[in-house]
DNA sequence: CCATTGATGTCATATACTGACATCAATGTA
DNA sequence: TACATTGATGTCAGTATATGACATCAATGG
């Protein structure tokens, strides 16, 4: 018989989106949390640095999988087409969106956890421009491209998850790319050759 | 002879900028702040909502700014155009890069501070897409401009405090739009530094 | 002259978070 | 077997942020 019940990770995720669920929260502390969970408050907090941080456990393997997906994309693809590839593929793999509602009422409630949403965004942005700069994407182009691609994915998601009729969230990532297209003034076809400045030299995948 | 010092907001602005340089952010409590500015803890947080609060005072002006530029922009205007401009006009009144140096280095070396500053933009944001909606660009064409702005200015503004060699900050975000419809297909050209000064980008070649 | 206003202070308290140290089953190892 | 080590957890004390309730008192205006 093991010491302690095992998954104490998950059975704090799982408390705490009960309890926010049903008081709020704001009227929920991170001592509750713990309780429900069966553990203390000291240690909740050495599984999350903060409390906000439980909502957003999983964050790092999205990053992890745009990464990978970009630089697998061919040498041909232009910067944003490779994020937004990479983009699509994650949001292929992504659960029913109906498990993210009630967080997703959850953040927009509360200031402090879109604060949160955001810098994970940034954090993504940053991956993503770091996976382009490998392909050989100088700046600011790199970091432009990074910054398109979570505008496109932003108001995807939102308009996945929020929306009244339910379309694939790859198909609302495609559709945002094609109306910042037009709100850019971009003409030209959706793929054209590498805007990079190195593509003789990228690595080889 | 009145019977408080004047521009308590003011003080507790200053007194914080100090003591953070001299002994960092985490080492600095709101109640030395206060101390410093003549007042008391409670009074600090009359002005201010929390402690990161003290380092974003002027962004309201900012986005009423900007909101405004882009309403009084020609009906024929472009969306994107319509940010850009307002933000260049913006960009235009801004005081000293030197003025934001020590902001940003606290900025870039605490994250609860960066989550701050991306809220300030995630509204900014709102607004620019609000602005846009008024003159009559729907959804969810108004979000990605004010996005896409957001990204140019984020970029630009970095650089502009961070370059070595000073460039004018609308200079810098008309360098990022033309960059950014590059990246987004807009035009064919590789990622080379634009050396022209007003002109967008064309193919090199 | 007096009531009101408003910026500030005082005090009490909740909650988030951290450091230091204790506990003790499991696990390995002489 | 005996014993040391490990690692997840608990206990406890403390600090800092943030908020509510109430007090103060010069200035202001009728």
């Amino acid at each position: 018989m093991a010491r302690w019940e095992p998954n104490a990770r998950n059975r704090l995720v799982d408390a705490a989106l009960e309890l926010f669920q049903e008081r709020g929260y704001d009227r929920t502390t991170v001592g509750e949390i713990a309780t429900r969970a069966g553990l203390t408050e000291r240690t909740f907090f050495r599984y999350f640095a903060d409390k906000r941080e439980v909502l957003f456990g999983r964050s790092g393997d999205l990053e992890k999988g745009i990464a990978e997906a970009i630089s697998g994309a061919p040498a041909t693809t232009s910067p944003l087409d490779a994020v937004v590839g990479g983009l699509e593929a994650a949001a292929a793999a992504f659960p029913p969106r109906r498990d993210y509602r009630a967080r997703q009422r959850l953040i927009a409630a509360h200031p402090e956890l879109q604060e949160r949403d955001l810098i994970k965004l940034a954090s993504l942005s940053s991956a993503i421009a770091e996976a382009l700069r490998v392909r050989g994407v100088s700046e600011p182009g790199a970091s432009l491209a990074a910054e398109a691609g979570i505008a496109i994915f932003k108001i995807a998601f939102e308009r996945w998850v929020g929306g009244a009729q339910p379309r694939d969230l790859p198909a609302q990532i495609r559709a945002a790319l094609a109306e910042l297209r037009i709100v850019t003034g971009s003409t030209a076809a959706p793929t054209r050759r590498n805007t990079s400045k190195k593509t003789g030299t990228r690595a080889a995948d």
